[in-house]
RNA sequence: GUGGGUGUAGCUCAGUUGGUUAGAGCACCAGGUUGUGGCCCUGGGGGUCAAGGGUUCAAAUCCCUUCAUCCACCCCA
């Protein structure tokens, strides 16, 4: 524009001033809330991790991998890269910080920036921001109704109630092997390979599983009849997800069984899921995840059982803005401090701080204005009370207080020491 | 990476078949009240019309290029 900066904010990322990082906040403070409350402690780790951890973890094949991520070399010729996800460094500081000897299970939280370098769209970002939570260690149906469940209180309590459950098995290694094989054979049958679109026909060479996203309508007609992963589950592989769905309906928590539904990571065993909004356009899921029963195993470590998800911050807040939740005001300013004059200017800091001191939000003009445009910047910042400190009053040894709201004024001493709360509790405080 | 839309004041947007000094609302500042905000009235500041090039007597307007941004595809939170 006209700006005389010439440096801009990358592409994919975003300013939050405060009206708006406020509003995070109080998200990840009650994401934070919600999580301790289900017994999962919060990890932090890097933002900047070896490449190496993403593109075995993640998974080579994915498209995460393939081409969005943010990878650097540094000075001593390391392949670094900012992460795009938080699952591979929670199963790493599992695996480094020799966690599963001091407990037999692990219920991790973490909450922060990722990095991806798509294109940006609606919902989408290069730098977004995820909270997630990883159960390590266990293998029962349980732990994955507790994640689902955590999942969904957590939406429930950001004020999203439009979402749906979606729910899927994909079995174990073997029974998706064998579902590979036999979907393969239905799209390279002539009759149907030529009919499905250009996209559909390079999704068979690359990962048939992603013809069941299509959006085209001939193509999910046509797949209507393509063997779906159910057919293929084992024995244990069905049990395990009827307890899951069994453990749902005990909690009243609603689901859509989708056996189309596909997980863009490679490392996804049995059960997995999605919560999705009809409030946000194309990138409609907010929450997904599912079992990661062989994560641990591919970075070297014992057969470690283990479930997760991951959850977008920036799309859950635009579905809560989008809905008719009312939105959360700022905070208002306890008291304004109107100086008139040197005398007055000179008492301000020391009256700002008794003020502060305590308890109370205090804030005052720092341009040397007059009266008038102190009071309205004290309406500006919605201030309960305007404290008003001229010569006048300090000759009398009493300060003025105005009620912002009703506009009634009255007096308090002069001397900050003989001030407490009380006396600038208003009516609405 | 591919396709489409949009770039005019801090914000949301007008701007006629190309025609004089580019406008409105909101926001900001000041005055109406020499010490009292909100509502109202009056006035004011603020623009390289995204950038660069071209056509023309004349370009915000037409053409080209670049950049930015949004939406969609791909894919995912």
């Amino acid at each position: 524009m006209n700006s005389p900066l010439d440096i801009h904010r990358l592409q994919g990322t975003a300013d939050l001033l405060p009206a708006e990082s406020f509003r995070w906040t109080q998200a990840e403070q009650v994401i934070r809330g919600t999580m301790l409350r289900f017994g999962f402690g919060e990890i932090r780790f890097p933002v900047l991790e070896p490449t190496e951890l993403f593109a075995r973890g993640t998974g080579a094949s994915t498209d995460i991998v393939q081409k969005e991520m943010y990878t650097l070399t540094d000075r001593g010729g390391r392949s670094l890269t900012l992460r795009p996800e938080g699952t591979p460094s929670v199963v790493r500081a599992y695996l480094e910080e020799n966690l599963g000897s001091q407990r037999p299970v692990w219920k991790l939280f973490y909450l922060g920036p990722m990095f991806r370098a798509e294109r940006p769209q609606k919902g989408r970002y290069r730098q977004f921001h995820q909270f997630g939570a990883e159960m390590i260690g266990a293998a029962s149906p349980e732990s994955d109704v507790e994640l689902i469940a955590l999942g969904h209180t957590i939406l429930r309590d950001l004020g999203m109630n439009a979402v749906r459950l979606h729910l899927n098995s994909i079995g174990s290694p073997d029974a998706r092997r064998a579902h590979n094989e036999k979907l393969l054979a239905f799209l390279e049958q002539p009759d149907v390979f030529q009919k499905i679109d250009e996209d559909c026909r390079r999704r068979v060479q690359t990962n048939p599983l992603r013809v069941f996203d299509c959006k085209n309508e001939e193509c999910v007609r046509i797949l209507r009849h393509a063997p779906t992963i159910d057919q293929f589950l084992t024995a244990e592989d069905q049990e395990h997800f009827a307890r899951v769905r069994h453990g749902l309906e005990t909690l009243g928590i609603a689901y859509d069984l989708d056996p189309r539904m596909v997980r863009g990571l490679d490392y996804y065993t049995r059960t997995t899921f999605e919560f999705k909004t009809n409030l946000l356009g194309a990138q409609d899921t907010v929450c997904g995840g599912g079992r990661y029963d062989l994560l641990v195993e591919t970075f070297g470590g014992p057969a470690t059982p283990a479930v997760g998800f991951a959850s977008g911050i920036e799309r859950i807040l635009a579905a809560v803005g989008e809905s008719d939740v009312a939105p959360v005001a700022l905070p208002r300013l306890d008291v304004f401090v109107c100086g008139l004059g040197d005398n007055a200017r000179g008492l301000t800091a020391a009256i700002l701080s008794r003020l502060r001191g305590l308890g109370l939000s205090a804030d005052t003009d720092f341009l040397g204005r007059g009266l008038k445009a102190q009071m309205k910047e004290a309406n500006r910042l919605a201030a309960r009370l305007a404290l008003i400190v001229g010569d006048d009053e300090i000759a009398r040894g009493r300060f003025a207080l105005r009620q912002m709201d009703g506009g009634g004024q009255s007096e308090i001493p002069a001397d900050p020491s003989q001030w407490d709360k009380g006396l600038f509790v208003g009516v609405n405080a």
